[in-house]
Parts: C-alpha cells; sequence; structure tokens
DNA sequence: CTGAAAGCGCTTACAG
DNA sequence: CTGAAAGCGCTTACAG
C-alpha cells in the first residue's frame, strides 16, 4: 500500500531535442541568451522543455563553461547579528545576478584552511571572508586558479587579497571626540581578538585623538569579538580601583556584554555612570534594551562593494588586490553623554558630525 | 610593471596521470576510496598528484556520481539569531561528512519558489526549509527528481515532506501552566504569522490549559516573527482598557519586543508589573539585559535530526516523509513571576518541571 | 590490479 | 540558422 513513486531521472537536453525534433545543440542555444536560434524552432523547442519539466543542469554547464555561477562565503562568527545581516545581504545581491552561496562556517580563529580547499574544489568563481582569514597557501592557490579573494571587515598584510571595511580610523577618532566634548575622563577600549587589524585601527584612531586631547591612560582589554570573553573583559574593568566612565567597543555585540555587565554586576546605570560606544549599528542596536550609540557599519554597502570587486577581478584576472572603504555615521542613541552640539538628524536617525 | 600571473587552468587527473605515468582511470581509483589500486601505484599517484597541487574537480565528479554533497538550504528569517544558530549547525554538522550549504534567503512570507527552482538545477542531495515553505510545484519536483525536503520549524498539509521541530504543544501548556500557577490572572498570546502551524500548536496548548483552569479570556495579536511587527502588538495589548499581566510569545525575538515596549515606552517591571515568556532560547535570551524564561527548542538537535532525515530519505528514496519531534524545556529567568515549586537544576539552568 | 572506452549533461567552435 | 562532434573533468562497468 505504500505508493512508491519512481525517480526518472530529470529530463535532459536530448530528452527535449528529440520531443521537438531538433539537435541537442539546438536545445542547448534556445537557453543561451543571444545564441542565434530561429525564433520559430526557439519557440518550439521551449514549449518541449516545458511540456516535460526540463530545467537546464548547472552542474554541467558550470564544468562546460568554467563559470559556477557559485561564490563561496567563508564566515566565522554567525552569532554576531552583524555578520548574520552579511550573509544576508550577500545571498539577496548575488542573487539579482542568478549566483549564490556556497556556504563555509569556519572556525573563529584565523585560518580556517582545510575546509575551504573544498570550495575550490567546487569551482567557485571567488571567495568572500568574513570574520575569518585565508592562509598564505589558500591565497596562493587561489590566484594560481584565477579565483579572487575579498575580505570583508579584516585586513591582511597578503598581496592579492582585496579587502573592503568601514572607515575605521575615523570612527576611532569621532568616538574618541563625542566622549571627551561630553566631559568623559577615564577611557578604555575593548578590543577584538590580538591580530585583529580592524580593530587596531578603530583603537588607533581612539587613541591618536585623546592623547592629542592630554589623555594619557587608555586602559585596553581584549573581548575577542565574542559575548563571554567581552563580559569577562568588562568585569576587569569595572572592578579595577579606578573604573572608566566611557567604554568604546570594537563592535556592537561587544558593546551589548559591556551594558549587561555594568548595568546587571556592577549597578550602573548607562549613560549617567558609565558610555558605552560600538561599532556597526546592528539592528539590535536600535532595540530599546540596549539603545546604543555607535559607528555605523552597513553591511549591504560594503557587501555591494566586495560584489563590485568580485566582477572586477573576474573580468580582468591579472588585476590588482583593490581595496575599498565604506563610509559609516555616528549614530546617537542612548548609551554615551552627548556633547552639546554637532547633531544633524538624518532620515532615521540622529547623527552627530563634530 | 604589473606582474601578471598566468592564471592557468587547475591541473586535472590526466595531468597527474601523464606524470605518474599511468592511466586517467588508475588517477580517479587513487582518490576513491575503497577502489582497487595497487598500493604502490597509489602512492606514485598520490605523490604526482601532490607535486603540482592537483585537487579534484568536485563539480565534474557529481555530474559524474549524481550526487553533488551540497545540500540546498532555504532560510527566511536570518534577521532572527535562531535561524542564524540554525545555519550554522547545519553547516558545522554537514561538513563532518564533507557536506555543504548552497544558501537561499527567501522573503520572509510564504512560498519562495522562483529562487529555489535553480537549487534544483544545481543537483542539490537534499532541501532543508526554514522559516520559509515550499510550493505544491517545488514539492512535486522535487519528489519528481528524488530530491527529499525537510522542513525545520514548519508544518505543511503538502505529503511527501518531512519535518522536525520542537514540542509546540508541550511548550505552550507548560508556559501557562507556570503562569498560572504563580497566579496571573490576565493572559495573552502574541503569535508569529497568521499561517503558521508551529504558532498554532503553541497557542493552542497556551489555551487548552487555560480554559480547562477557568481563564476564557486570552487576546492574541500577531507579531509575524518579526522585531517590528512585535513590537506594534505589544503596544495594542498594553494601551488597551484592562492590558494583561502575562504575555507568551511564539518566539524569544518577538519576546524580546515585548519586553523592550513593556519597560520602555509603557514604563513597566518586569516582571513585577508583567510577567514575558518565550520559545527558542536563543542566546540573547541568556543575556542579562532579557534574562527570558524561555521554552527551549534546540537548534543543534533539530538539524541533527534533519540531517538524519535527510540520509534516510537519500539511503531509500521510496519512503514516506518522516516527522520528528525534538524534546525541549521551561527554562527559568528572570522575565517571569514564578510558582512556588516544581523547579530542578540542570547543568547549565534552572528549569520548570511542573 | 589496470587501461580503454563510454557516459554524466552541458557548451561551443566548425562546417554547411 | 542548424547539426555533428569534440570537450569540460570526472566515474565506472568491462576486458584483460
Amino acid at each position: 500500500m505504500i505508493k512508491k513513486e519512481k525517480t526518472r531521472r530529470a529530463p535532459t537536453e536530448s530528452d527535449v531535442a528529440k520531443l521537438a525534433g531538433v539537435s541537442q545543440s539546438a536545445v542547448s542555444r534556445a537557453f543561451t541568451p543571444g545564441a542565434s536560434v530561429a525564433k520559430a524552432t526557439r519557440e518550439k523547442i521551449l514549449h518541449a522543455a516545458q511540456s516535460i519539466g526540463y530545467q537546464p543542469n548547472l552542474l554541467a554547464r558550470s564544468l562546460a563553461t568554467r563559470r559556477s555561477n557559485i561564490i563561496a562565503l567563508a564566515i566565522g562568527n554567525l552569532e554576531n547579528p552583524f555578520y548574520a545581516m552579511v550573509v544576508k545581504e550577500l545571498s539577496e545581491q548575488l542573487a539579482e545576478t542568478g549566483r549564490h552561496i556556497l556556504l563555509f562556517t569556519t572556525p573563529k580563529g584565523d585560518e580556517a584552511d582545510p575546509a575551504l580547499e573544498r570550495a575550490l574544489s567546487y569551482q567557485v568563481d571567488a571567495l568572500v571572508m568574513a570574520a575569518s582569514m585565508a592562509s598564505i597557501e589558500l591565497t596562493m592557490q587561489c590566484q594560481k586558479a584565477g579565483v579572487p579573494i575579498v575580505q570583508i571587515n579584516r585586513e591582511t598584510k597578503l598581496p592579492g587579497i582585496s579587502t573592503v571595511w568601514g572607515e575605521n580610523q575615523r570612527a576611532g577618532e569621532l568616538v574618541a571626540a563625542f566622549l571627551y566634548k561630553a566631559g568623559h575622563k577615564k577611557y578604555a577600549f575593548v578590543a577584538g581578538t590580538k591580530n585583529s587589524s580592524i580593530s587596531q585601527m578603530r583603537q588607533n584612531g581612539f587613541e591618536t585623538y585623546l592623547k592629542s586631547a592630554g589623555i594619557k591612560k587608555i586602559k585596553t582589554v581584549y573581548g575577542d569579538y565574542t559575548f563571554e570573553a567581552a563580559s569577562i573583559a568588562a568585569r576587569s574593568l569595572l572592578s579595577a580601583k579606578n573604573p572608566p566612565d566611557a567604554i568604546f567597543c570594537a563592535s556592537d555585540y561587544m558593546a551589548f556584554a559591556v551594558i549587561d555587565v555594568a548595568t546587571r554586576e556592577f549597578g550602573l546605570n548607562v549613560p549617567k555612570d558609565i558610555s558605552v560606544i560600538g561599532v556597526d549599528n546592528v539592528p539590535e542596536a536600535g532595540h530599546s534594551a540596549y539603545d546604543l550609540t555607535t559607528f555605523s557599519q552597513p553591511a549591504g554597502s560594503l557587501v555591494e562593494e566586495a560584489i563590485n570587486i568580485i566582477d572586477k577581478m573576474i573580468a580582468d584576472p591579472g588585476r590588482r588586490a583593490i581595496r575599498c572603504e565604506v563610509a559609516g555615521e555616528l549614530i546617537v542613541r542612548g548609551s554615551a553623554k552627548e556633547p552639546k552640539d554637532g547633531f544633524i538628524n538624518n532620515v532615521d536617525n540622529k547623527i552627530w558630525l563634530e
């Protein structure tokens, strides 16, 4: 009594050809935009295809054309909503040109290669890395194979890897200026991982501004871009003898952890007792539970530039790596004391321009 | 002065064969586990392969074997951290058997087909859907092609689609019991989308318990599984003449919105003035900003079962759809008033057993 | 154990 | 405009 549907194999070009009374190559042409087919035969073919539910086998096409239309995405930190947005944006924007993501989740640390070698084997058209890092070997392999790599939000010393990031230096400077002009005296920075160049650039901007303003002591602590590590970092910061009253975090996600610890464990009021500012402007930053002041890093724009780069590299494989910076702005919400002036009202946000 | 690396095409089996002085089929066998090759030749081949950096072309292999080892994942709501976890878990668990995700982000609503047809064209081995729904046409196509579909966290009337979900009915009942025994009188339910069977099951459990306890009026409002819609729903609930003091939400993500609105906009204290309980137990539920009491739905287990189902369906294509329920528990945190007793301490959590 | 050959389902010069 | 044929890089009976 079990109904066993025979899973007959999918129809191919030859099946359609037979039905339409043409050659198999004609069928191929009918499905190739711009190929030369008479209108009448084309229609006859499409009709036949329709009737038996023919769909081109993209694997076979990829093999023949050496273009898979699939892009490998290596992502190291999907817990962070910023990277969840990157995935979503990349998937949607690629879909506009009929391309798709082959996903590789990599350990958060660095150098996630063994898995990524498989990506090359799948003949992906490009590799994008987010919160993840390519090793030298992988980079060389990609270069040899003509597969462009672009990193989102991370720098490499490795040549030949394109990069797109936000305004990291400016983020640090602007946040410093904002806090300084709001009257803060004791500063701390919650960094990402130790070797994160992005974090270093933000830190650099932050410290450069403050030092030139005469602030010498700026404590730095590492949150490793995770909620747990950032919580621990916050505890060490706040339980010191002379705790900071202004904390800049290298990501919103870590800022959330800092706010949680400050308010729940130390009974502090944000922003009365302590100001906290992040970077990214993830959706949660707008939730009133956190209501986070933050320097934005628009995932949509980052991804858009990443795709631009991929397309350029594919069009001209000999091309050098491209680096691209995407503008952000300091979005003012309720987690930090404010300076007197310098504000402007954007479409949806109140932003600060110094 | 621009260094133009010639992107020579990747080495193939034939290249290796020539170098090792064997036939191309021998090379293939050397890379096929369990194929019959003499140990000596095998080593000679692997050595040659190594020396020119040969990696098998997985597209070609897939074409020949009719097994791509790629699984299409259609995901409709990546903003919700629960689904971000599903993606991560699925990717990691599939990687254990050398399989990977081809990602399709679909509009949140239902029936995300036009895009998904492409998945079939890529000859994926299976299709998993999360917060996304397959149309009848797509389902039929999959069935014809022998591609199993499994839905995570959503029911379908369609036959032939396997499903894995949490204990929805029990979640509703247990939450109702918890709130009732804590002494609440005025209940509301924040549902997901109108046609979400999962939401309906939770609602059903919730109402069944309460009605049999003598509570007749239980207001229901729709949060559509989004933060924004849930915020609006919360406002309508709380601005009513006789607002509820206990709200059960069909997802944690919506519960966050409800808590935000209750505390910030209505000045209510959670849980003193109002109890809020969710479902999912996403990582954010443990953050002290929300500290959410919630019925858990373990993404890792759901994914594990989904993969089990896929494997069974592939092994026996004639097989009927499989449905599988994964156990959860009521995790007690600080967002709801508590009954006197019924608690137990788990490894990491305090849970309630009624 | 090994090689020659056919086949997986496409694309694309090449003739006509 | 159209078809026959070779090729994309693999796997897998089939002989030997």
